[in-house]
DNA sequence: AGACTGCACGGACAAATGTCCGTTTGAGGA
DNA sequence: TCCTCAAACGGACATTTGTCCGTGCAGTCT
């Protein structure tokens, strides 16, 4: 089913790659993601459009990358602190307030993200590897405290992954932040209250 | 404060607005609403641009414009049911209902809008008039909750009303049936299970 | 009726996203 | 080293959203 050939990829194709994702960052930094077009990043890097969105579909995907690029200590954590020994409702608890940390260093590469996936690509909003990271996280320590019994075992935990992650969606993070002027524990703390919530009942 | 001549709607103006929505709603049965172009719906409605964006400022608010004319039946059931007697719980339970209903019935019109709230239009999806409405429902059905002693005094319910809708917002909604294939009463009864949580404890 | 006035009209224009396609070039084989 | 060719390049182009501004007309006032 492979290719018999697999051609090395091409040393400009690397070194433009790199590229763009650095003029993109500059770019950003300086102006903001919205602020920012791709010609202008295309310009900056170097190279033409054809070539921009050779590498990156579009500018969501761009976006992505770049997060992906700054958030390596941040998701190391995260797996450590989640994968521990006790409580699964209380590292559960944990990681919906690192979901909010991670919103509140990302909100304008999370928002553009978010602006990217419309219309016919509705879907990648939800159906990319990063989200399904987070909702199995959720699901898995869901349902390790339906093992230990923390919790009732007729809930719908898949379903409950995604319930739990919308709320604190990057749209209504952004909006009760800076809208309403909401604090990042209160919007945790409300979360959080749900979890406790689901707990058995003696 | 009120200006003192209070000039009347040009006739013109009015019959205008009308023929764009009535244009809007044949492209959008015929072709999607992603598939069709504020242009084509100008000319369709035999208005140039100029007009189409002062009587709607962007797709959204042309669509949202849609959506209220064409749910007047269904916002007064919501009315009717949501002010009734008995258990607050009970009828905001119901309420989820028919936010679900809701979404089912409009989801391509409610895409569109979620998808022209992007960039400097962020916090219009939020903010406006229709999301706060139901907000405020949510809110004061849990505050009456609250009162009949039916959940906690201690729930921050400003802040849960936000969390409770956004596990039927619009995207996720969609990805939740169409992608996941979920059934409508599997999600509500998931966001129904996070409320039964909350109920007081003997 | 006739003139005045300001809201409304319409289409050219600006800016952004994303596609197409003819041309170039790097990597591997002879 | 030279040849070959698939992959990569680049920028013109198509499409869409949204703005600007000169022109025209509905409604009012005399």
């Amino acid at each position: 089913m492979g290719s018999e050939t697999d051609r090395a990829v091409r040393r400009d194709a690397l070194e433009n790659r790199r590229r763009i994702l650095e003029a993109a960052r500059e770019a950003f930094a300086e102006r903001g993601v919205d602020g920012t077009s791709m010609h202008r990043i295309g310009r900056a890097a170097g190279v033409g459009q054809g070539t921009l969105y050779r590498h990156f579909e579009h500018k969501g995907a761009l976006c992505s990358a770049l997060l992906s690029e700054e958030i390596e200590g941040f998701v190391q954590e995260m797996r450590r602190r989640t994968e521990g020994r006790g409580p699964a409702l209380g590292r559960l608890k944990w990681f919906l307030g690192w979901v909010a940390r991670f919103n509140e260093q990302n909100g304008p590469l999370l928002g553009a993200i978010r602006d990217a996936s419309a219309g016919g690509r509705r879907v990648e909003l939800y159906g990319n590897p990063f989200y399904e990271r987070l909702k199995n996280t959720v699901l898995e320590l869901l349902d390790e405290a339906v093992g230990g019994e923390e919790v009732s075992p007729d809930l719908d935990v898949e379903c409950l992954s995604d319930t739990l992650l919308a709320a604190l969606n990057i749209d209504l993070y952004l909006y009760q932040r800076h809208q309403l002027g909401m604090e990042r524990e209160r919007i945790v703390a409300a979360v959080r209250s749900v979890l406790e919530g689901l707990r058995v009942r003696e």
